[in-house]
RNA sequence: GCCCAGAUGGCGGAACUGGUAUACGCGUUCGACUUAAAAUCGAAUGGAGAAAUCCGUGCGGGUUCGAUUCCCGCUCUGGGCACCA
């Protein structure tokens, strides 16, 4: 046998497993089901980076770890494509989104490929093929017949780079998440989904959830429930304005009332005194980016010049306008109680209105209880080409009417320019041919032309149902087969680094709703969520390309480590939920490892050698390459590395006794320490492995289980060992026998300091008397206990003696 | 400002339910092999000290026979939320 040579046998098990489909899933009853899946990605140019490998690797781990315990296994691969990076492309290059898309998706496979995924190929799906979105418009019209998906007229984030609306969940500090433009308001009739429906059984759901608390905290707070009472205020004038608070027994110290710059009907309120004044501050509000809002916490405001009466204390109070109110939550407008609240206090103080310290009523004696959230519905329009079209046309009179489910998929139209404009309408508008459709006009009972909706879904929309797609990927009659559903799903593990609040709530609200409507047997999508952490640049910084900083996984692999390699190290890098910084030397380390396990496979039975050089820095001929450290065989190696003697075969009785308890100690290790997703330990604990091998000399069996452990980081070296054995690839089992040793170590301490350490039998290490005994003739205690024993502390669990003096 | 997570050798990180701190890897040093280098194999490696021994898990206290682990008070780092009444 040769030298361990990675990308050989790499390339000879993919060819293996990609034409005997190796990993393809079928149901089969009564066979417990493992299904994982990792959040698919959006197949950019760059192709895979090592967060990808990362994030898929974890994934692949347990899925192989489970099927070589004998579950049924499905790991499936989709691509999630619509979105801006493709149609910016494509208006920069001039070239159609699906071909780029098409183009990306085919290297994206090819790289995955070469990372050794136990993926179920034929399971593949692509958010942006017809024959997928054709389903995420039936599931919008689902949500239409239901009315959870609506449109409003209402102030909306808009990005004037991009274009587009925005969703709450999109802009951040102010800025579009994309392109990291400041976004305005703007008032336009926009689509909703009524996420708010669910408001509260989401966060309720979210405490069984086996899901980081990270996560779980994130979603409730972004849900935002808040138990209160809504209140009429009476005007002075006739009428009223109704507030909500937390704190309705606070009402007696309420001093005045203010409402929110948008506020509803606010210029029939205001005296018209102080029309002018305060319809310039709205007008101020309006113009005021978020930015600007948040960065001046400073209380501003003016009086509307009419008053209400409060109807706890019948005082009459003033009521301001100011932008410290929010429109957006509750009713845009709140009882002011300076006394209770920081911000009221503020305000009250720069306006010079009454604090009054009242005391605390009953809750319920002047308002209706009432529950708010801070969740809004999702926004789903986007006024962009390269999404999923909004099954919608409308008639003359501009009211909207479904497409027929029978007429899906409304096809996105083959248009010459993807620019969108500051019309507000996408690209698709100047499709002028596709824009007519034929659609009956239920008012009316008569078939009608009408006009098409030009925009297009939210992307979240496409991935809030793809993993039950999964299931029956190439389903022409529904979305999923609900049986193939309830076989495969939940999914048990969900891994991912992003998307905490937004993807993870959507797909927890399509599930409940879709489970109301019968379609899923099942009201929680995601068993157990990995949150997954970054990797980083060598120097701790993130990593990007005009840093000239990014690590391509590929480069990697083709440098001569391989794919093994770069998958153990990734999982050996450090806990899976953490942040790590790349380390090219310790890739080196791993590579190392990974030549160890091939040279006790194979060298120590053919007398193979081995001959890798150490990893040494490339020439720099670019940022990047400095940063890597490609591996270089040298051919003309041909020194020694092992001789027989070394690393001798365990025929020693002895030697036999020591292989047994290792092998014991390290399945029982590295299984459970991937039961706890502890990857990197588990790793650790199979080069203590090898490391133990190499002294005390390797059996057959030690090889078998070695490889079968292994396999699921190093799935190619792994296979190439266990053929050569002649073995399968099940999970080996350990006995508890085995590592009950005969002979222990009890640690003997003084004062809590350790001063010696006994050998004895396991028998007397139980017994405190006999532990005792032989510590206090143990000369490097004597020294320590002359003045007297005071107290002994025996701890048999921790085999440990602790003597006080 | 509020909430959450974290801080362990030269570096990345281990450590069960309070019980031998620093597993594993990197780096470094030494040795074997080699004409030589690389690779490989072996040994050593928290700090101070000749040694006994002392000091060591961000800082200061506390509980305990015993604290990286529990409690109180800080500092710093990362993340989330940010006028939600």
């Amino acid at each position: 046998m040769d030298r361990y040579e990675p990308l050989k046998i790499e390339a000879k098990w993919q060819k293996i497993w990609d034409e005997t489909g190796a990993f393809r899933a079928t149901e089969e009853p009564g066979v417990p089901k493992m299904m994982l899946a990792e959040m698919f990605p959006y197949p950019s140019g760059a192709g895979l980076h090592v967060g990808h490998v990362r994030n898929f690797t974890i994934v692949d781990v347990l899925a192989r770890f489970y099927r070589q315990q004998g579950f049924n296994v499905m790991r499936p691969f989709g691509y999630d494509t619509f979105g801006l990076p493709a149609e910016n492309y494509a208006i920069k290059t001039g070239q159609a989104p699906q071909e780029v898309t098409k183009v990306n998706i085919a290297n994206f496979r090819k790289q995955a490929k070469r990372l050794g995924y136990a993926v179920d190929w034929s399971r593949e799906i692509n958010t942006s093929d017809p024959e997928y979105y054709r389903w995420t418009q039936w599931c919008f019209l689902q949500l239409y017949k239901k009315g959870l998906a609506y449109q409003k007229e209402s102030y909306q984030w808009w990005c004037p780079v991009d274009q587009t609306v925005l969703a709450n969940e999109q802009v951040e500090n102010g800025c579009c998440w994309r392109c990291g433009h400041e976004v305005e308001k703007k008032k336009m009739k926009q689509w909703f989904f009524k996420i708010t429906e669910y408001a509260d059984e989401l966060l309720a759901d979210i405490d069984g959830l086996e899901w980081p608390e990270k996560i779980k905290t994130m979603q409730r707070n972004w849900i935002g429930r808040s138990v209160g009472a809504e209140i009429d205020f009476a005007l002075a004038q006739g009428g009223k304005i109704t507030v909500f608070t937390t704190r309705p027994d606070t009402i007696m110290g309420a001093t005045f009332l203010v409402v929110a710059p948008e506020y509803v009907g606010l210029e029939f309120i205001v005296s018209d005194d102080a029309r002018d004044a305060v319809m310039k501050y709205k007008a101020d509000a309006l113009k005021k980016s978020e930015i600007e809002r948040q960065e001046n916490k400073e209380k501003t405001g003016v009086f509307t010049g009419v008053y209400a009466i409060n109807p706890a204390t019948k005082e009459k109070i003033p009521i301001y306008v100011a932008d410290y109110v929010l429109a957006g939550y509750g009713t845009g407008a709140i009882m002011a109680v300076p006394a209770y609240d920081e911000r009221d206090r503020e305000f009250a103080e720069k306006f010079d209105l009454p604090v009054v310290e009242a005391e605390l009523i009953d809750r319920d004696l002047y308002g209706t209880p009432k529950v708010m959230y801070k969740m809004r519905d999702w926004l789903i329009s986007r006024q962009r080409y390269w999404g999923c079209p909004i099954p919608i046309a409308y008639d003359s009179e501009g009211d909207p009417h479904p497409i027929p489910e029978d007429q899906l998929p409304v096809m996105i139209p083959e248009v010459k320019d993807y620019q969108p404009d500051s019309t507000g309408r996408s690209a698709l508008a100047k499709a002028k041919d596709w824009l007519k459709v034929e659609v009956f006009n239920e008012k009316t009972g008569k078939m009608e032309m009408m006009t098409r909706e030009t925009d297009t879904l939210d992307g979240y929309a496409c991935s809030s149902w793809y993993l039950w797609r999964y299931a029956s990927p190439h389903d022409v009659d529904a979305a999923w087969d609900p049986e193939a559903v309830s076989y495969w799903e939940p999914v048990d593990f969900y891994c991912g680094g992003d998307h905490a609040v937004a993807h993870l709530l959507y797909v927890r609200f399509w599930c409940k709703f879709f489970a109301d409507l019968g379609y899923l047997p099942f009201r929680e999508p995601v068993k157990k969520l990995l949150y997954n952490g970054y990797i980083n640049a060598p120097d701790g910084k993130k990593m990007s390309k005009s840093k000239g900083n990014v690590i391509d996984p590929l480069d990697v692999i083709n440098d001569g480590y391989g794919a093994d390699t770069l998958r153990t190290y990734e999982m050996f890098i450090g806990p899976y939920d953490m942040d790590a910084a790349w380390d090219p030397r310790s890739v080196g380390g791993v590579y190392r490892f990974l030549n160890r396990c091939w040279t006790l496979a194979f060298s120590s039975c053919s007398g193979a050698r081995p001959a890798v050089r150490k990893p040494r820095a490339a020439g720099a001929n670019t940022r990047a390459a400095a940063l890597r450290t490609p591996l270089r065989q040298d051919e003309n190696a041909t020194t020694d590395t092992l001789t027989s003697s070394r690393i001798p075969l365990g025929e020693v009785v002895t030697s036999r006794e020591k292989n047994t308890i290792i092998r014991n100690k390290t399945i029982k290790k590295v299984t459970t320490d991937i039961y706890k997703c502890q990857f990197n330990t588990a790793v650790a604990g199979l080069m203590e492995y090898v490391n133990e091998l190499y002294k005390v000399g390797v059996t057959e069996e030690d090889l078998a289980v070695l490889a079968k452990l292994l396999k699921p980081f190093a799935p190619h070296l792994a296979s190439e060992m266990l053929e050569k054995l002649g073995a399968d690839d099940e999970w080996p089992k350990w006995d508890e026998k085995y590592l009950v040793q005969d002979v222990v170590e009890v640690v003997v301490q003084i004062n809590g300091k350790l001063r010696a350490k006994l050998s004895m039998s396991a028998d007397d290490a139980t017994d405190e008397e006999k532990v005792k005994e032989l510590a206090l003739a143990d000369e490097r205690v004597q020294k320590y206990v002359e003045s007297g024993v005071r107290k002994a502390i025996f701890v048999p669990k921790a085999k440990l003696l602790n003597l006080v003096v």
